[in-house]
DNA sequence: ATTGGCACTCGGGCGGGTCGAGTGCCAGAG
DNA sequence: CTCTGGCACTCGACCCGCCCGAGTGCCAAT
């Protein structure tokens, strides 16, 4: 089947240019002993490869090396590769002995880098709405106060809220113990409107809405999205896949956070398996020569947060997309424990 | 008088490779107004200078270019320059208008990296020892606790506790109440020893006295020292400063952390002014061709934190010094509030 | 459909030659 | 004793021309 062999010439192309980084020719190509053909066989395929626009050459008399479409071909062909024992291994040696949710999330993005050696990016676990367990009030000054939620999955969350008055300390005492009442004995799905009447009653300060307004929040999963880095040292190990002001960009890009986390949720909208992003495909000027491999992780019940690796998009696709799926489930089995 | 002159050829070697990023030699120096005297003279101070290890050249027939040695020097006799207007109002402005200390802090590293155009860092708050307003405890499974410690300065710290056992809602519960009634009755300086005696009290648990360890860790300050760092982009734009490879090294010891941190209370240690290390005065093999300004921020009574920019040794030190004093200073004043 | 053969192209590497910036040294002037 | 102008020298950067070989496309043959 001609059909399967020029599959066959695309990957080999692939695969030959990640290990070396350099275009690869016929001749190089025909004498592995996978394809059983001569380099004119070989050479008729690549034109037609090149054709389609999966393949091209960086200069006339040079080998080939893949488009972001010959790797968008080769990703969607190919069986993910299985981990080494090894690496298994590791990765449940590694994270088991994590004592808190940040220590998870700090491991498992060193993790992550170390097995796929590109950059890392994990987001903190998104949690769901939960009740509230208590709600500790906290006098700053005479304007100011902190608001402490503790739910009841464990998540403490913080929030300032300004009082716009002093009140006395009486009222604060009062305000603090009616917001605990409400809020503990709410539902998660009744805390919003529970809240909302309460603060609305008369009688009660102005501060009061804000203050209901930053409890429910909290409850409702609180502070903004935030992610973590390891490896960026690889990138500017990645050879010469970038030049020194390309990799500027891609470093601003990662620390923008905003950009990267609308571009994870994008890729893993749809589906929950490891989704994977291929150089011009991020629709982002400074990405144009990197890829994202890209995983969900967390209850699927909706709390779903994300994981990925990103590099050059000369990348062993297949071991990557491995290592990303292997650490989503650990992850996804430590945080709904 | 010579020796003066002297002085003035090194700062000028200095200002002119530090803008060029490339040597420079006796004619273009002597043409610049400030010394007004031959190439010949210049010269005969260059080959002084020379012998004396503060100047190099990279190979004959090269300019000049400072050592290691030569930025000492020069970083040791010029005053450090003082911030425009501009750059004070923005660090004004920027700064202002942050919510809590995590903004603050996020806030603060994005300015100085933008004020240096270095990667900057800069390391969380470290508090003082404060009584401790409440303690909440939340079971989160058969084993295992979360313990809250609500702080009276408004910070939060979180620990789990392993419990060893399943005690009953009753007990834990008792336990919860108790310690609570413990810790807020305590001055901090007592804490440490009324949490002890209370966990070594007949009836107790064995997990109280984990309990009152993390307790009284939380209330000391809790965490680990974290750093953040922002503009590692910065680095990548140095232009010709680093290879690749090299640039990988810095990465991999920023992430370290541990690296840093030592060596950042090292510089501080003694002064509470800006601190400055060259080259390979880091003592570290990675860091050789980079150069830290640092300098300690907070409360003078001890509760010393840092922050600081590091670039390659072929920085800006006057600008970068006064950058890092301005931020510094901002941030003591906002952190004492 | 596959293969061997063949002419062609073009980038990379090598050697040689030139150019110029920069130096060190020295003798002379202040 | 210090500074200056002059001079010969060195050596890296750059340019040019050359060759080589990898790799290609095409074509005729099987």
């Amino acid at each position: 089947m001609t059909d399967d062999r020029r599959r066959a010439v695309l990957h080999a192309i692939v695969e030959g240019y990640v290990s070396t980084s350099e275009p690869v020719g016929s001749k190089a190509l025909s004498t592995r002993q996978e394809l059983g053909v001569s380099p004119a066989t070989i050479r008729n395929d690549m034109a037609a490869l090149e054709e389609e626009g999966l393949i091209a050459q960086p200069h006339t008399s040079a080998g080939r090396i893949p488009t972001d479409k010959g790797y968008r071909s080769f990703v969607d062909h190919v069986a993910a590769s299985a981990l080494q024992d090894s690496q298994k291994r590791a990765i449940t040696t590694f994270l088991s002995d994590a004592v808190d949710v940040n220590d998870v999330v700090e491991r498992s993005v060193r993790l992550l880098s170390q097995l796929t050696r590109q950059v890392a990016v994990v987001q903190y676990p998104s949690v769901r709405e939960s009740a509230v367990r208590r709600v500790e009030l906290v006098r700053m000054g005479a304007d100011r106060a902190l608001a402490v939620v503790v739910s009841a999955d464990a998540r403490v969350e913080q929030a300032t809220i300004a009082l716009g008055e002093d009140p006395s300390e009486e009222e604060f005492e009062r305000v603090a113990r009616e917001v605990n009442q409400v809020s503990v004995s709410a539902t998660p799905s009744s805390l919003q409107g529970d809240l909302d009447a309460w603060a609305a009653h008369d009688g009660q300060p102005l501060w009061a809405s804000s203050l209901a307004g930053a409890v429910a929040k909290s409850a409702r999963g609180g502070t903004v999205e935030r992610v973590v880095f390891a490896g960026t040292a690889n990138l500017a190990r990645a050879g010469t896949d970038f030049e020194a002001d390309a990799m500027g960009s891609v470093l601003d890009a990662l620390e923008e956070q905003v950009v990267l986390l609308r571009l994870l949720h994008e890729m893993t909208g749809q589906s929950q398996d490891v989704a994977v992003r291929i150089g011009s495909e991020t629709q982002h000027e400074s990405l144009a020569r990197t890829s994202i491999v890209a995983a969900g992780y967390g209850a699927d019940n909706g709390g779903l947060s994300l994981l990925g690796a990103l590099g050059p998009t000369r990348m062993d696709y297949p071991g990557t997309m491995a290592a990303v799926r292997a650490v989503a489930r650990y992850l996804s089995k430590v945080v709904e424990a």
